[in-house]
DNA sequence: GTGAAAGCGCTAACAG
DNA sequence: CTGTTAGCGCTTTCAC
């Protein structure tokens, strides 16, 4: 016998002398039924091992139980940790609702690879994991009419988003760096201000220093941190402060900030100490180990996806919802 | 007008006084068509903004138009860089060749997410990122008639494998080094020997001894380093030996060793050379920058599927396909 | 060269 | 409660 088919629907009607709506609806539950017939035929497909054939379904419920996830190409390098966690979540919290995720790399303002998924159907909602400043994207999906959940921050603030919540994290990890350092020896080192990331955990960080009864100064607060040189100049200029505690914004920073202390001379957490914001495996396995804030990737991404589920299902979700975080105090604040 | 359907083949059918089946010989180029009129779908097609249904499309030609990528979920920390690069040359060619990648993530030894897919027909073909020992999932896939490719090596030497020549790659960098160190002063560091591509990085090793006239001692070769206790042991036994020059199996096992260089007191390149494996933002950042293949994981991705729809389209495919490594000389050896 | 019609495998009215 | 029937939007024989 050449053909194998898989079984499918009307075998099983067969089988059971059934009509093929009444299998269905014995599987979708929806329409009445009687407990004994929906009985035997859950009971039937099992023996028969049958699976419905999904593609034959999304057509005729005009649905293609897929979620597109926009990945930008560009991340690779220094973020890969959190988009690839992310995605995890992303696949894992679909997987359980029966639905499939699609990856959708972009780069740059290319939105054409987003476009080609959009047209084509290929899905029924889409996640961005990290928003773009002008909003194009966004844009371009209510145009279509594509549902879509953003992780980050979103200028829209009609945009259904999911994040951590940066601002109170760095509150609480700066709160508890103020109660054994003075407000005047503790530095902060961040990356670009164009990510509103950064924009959260200054406000976080200044927070802190208010609940303190403080306020940062400015020679101990450097942002838009990015290149050799402007790190070379922020240290420098940190370090005539002498602080006795520097944050950082991620994790390349902290790696520096870490092999310039050593060139220094300066042990960790004797002589100084150091904590940063995201917790990736360079943290943990440094030694002494980084304190930093812990950042559930996973847990984002799966949240992502119940978000989007839900606006899918019709029903109405809570438009930013933001996600605890939690901080880890290791050694090399201690 | 509540339903704004979008255009259809009968709509743009209708407005060229033609049949859907004509229309679609157009697009699809089977069968035979006046040119003529062919000009004229195309043509029409364009102005009102057609493109095709796949699910439906989908359903008549019994092909999902996707390619499923099995992403091991515990990547995440350490090879999240090579993943995700991965998977975006995965994502890239799927896009030229108008399919989608549906990610399959994966826990160690839990095939369920991959049967899932399988069983719902949610993919034409499958690309395993990282082979695991026991050949579990190819056999499943095998049983189930689903083809697939393997990105790594695998035991089996019938299926179709795409890696990067680590053999050959890691031979010319031990040569290179081999040029300006005798040969009793390079050491090597490699993790996991149940990874395959450790075998082949060790065997390139020796190759270049061999082409040397050389071979390398017991002493300067720690493979299998991987808990912080194995790691302190070999460094212990390596640096006895005051080696000129250490190659690292990979990133964290590169840092490691420039995190206890440095305790040690031990500058980059002046007192002693190092090179790794693997090219991340870590070495490139890294000072002085460390010395190291390039693992081109786009190309890596973007061939796996290629060779992929190759199989689908019934064509032979070469069955083991390698990769060219390039290295990367940088100032940690020189 | 083009059109009519059957069919891909499932869901969802609409009847009984 | 269950069966019949008509689609979902496209491809593909099979006629003409």
């Amino acid at each position: 016998m050449e053909k194998n088919k898989k079984t499918q629907l009307e075998d099983i009607a067969a089988a059971l002398g059934l009509s093929k709506s009444t299998v269905s609806r014995a599987i979708s539950g929806k329409g009445r039924i009687s407990t004994d017939t929906r009985e035997r035929v859950l009971q039937c497909i099992k023996e028969m091992n049958y699976r419905p054939n999904m593609i034959a379904k999304s057509l005729s419920e005009n649905k293609t139980y897929n979620i597109g996830t926009v990945i930008p190409m560009d991340s690779a390098e220094t973020e890969a940790p959190f988009f690839q966690t992310c995605l995890m979540g992303i696949s894992k919290e679909c997987a359980v609702r029966d639905h499939d995720a699609v990856i959708i790399g972009t780069e740059k303002n290319d939105l054409s690879q987003l476009k080609r998924v959009v047209d084509n159907r290929k899905v029924d909602g889409i996640i961005i994991t990290r928003p773009v400043a002008d909003g194009g994207m966004e844009k371009m999906l209510r145009e279509n009419g594509m549902p879509f959940v953003v992780i980050g921050q979103s200028v829209d603030k009609d945009v259904v988003t999911v994040d951590s919540d940066h601002t109170a994290g760095c509150r609480e990890l700066t709160s508890y760096l103020l109660m054994s350092n003075p407000p005047e020896s503790i530095g902060l080192i961040l990356g670009s201000m164009e990510h509103t990331v950064n924009k959260s955990r200054l406000s976080g960080f200044e927070a802190a220093f208010a609940e303190a009864g403080s306020k940062p100064s400015v020679q101990l607060v450097y942002t838009d941190v990015e290149s050799e040189l402007q790190f070379s100049k922020a240290m420098t200029a940190l370090m005539k402060q002498q602080p006795a505690c520097i944050i950082c914004g991620d994790d390349m920073l902290c790696m520096r900030l870490l092999a310039e202390l050593s060139n220094l001379g300066l042990s960790v957490p004797d002589d100084i100490k150091v904590a940063s914001f995201y917790d990736s495996v360079f943290l943990d396995s440094y030694l002494p180990p980084i304190t930093s804030l812990i950042y559930n990737a996973t847990e984002l991404g799966a949240t992502a996806v119940s978000q989007l589920m839900d606006m899918l299902e019709g029903e109405e979700v809570e438009k930013q919802k933001l996600m605890h975080f939690e901080m880890l105090v290791r050694r090399s604040t201690m």
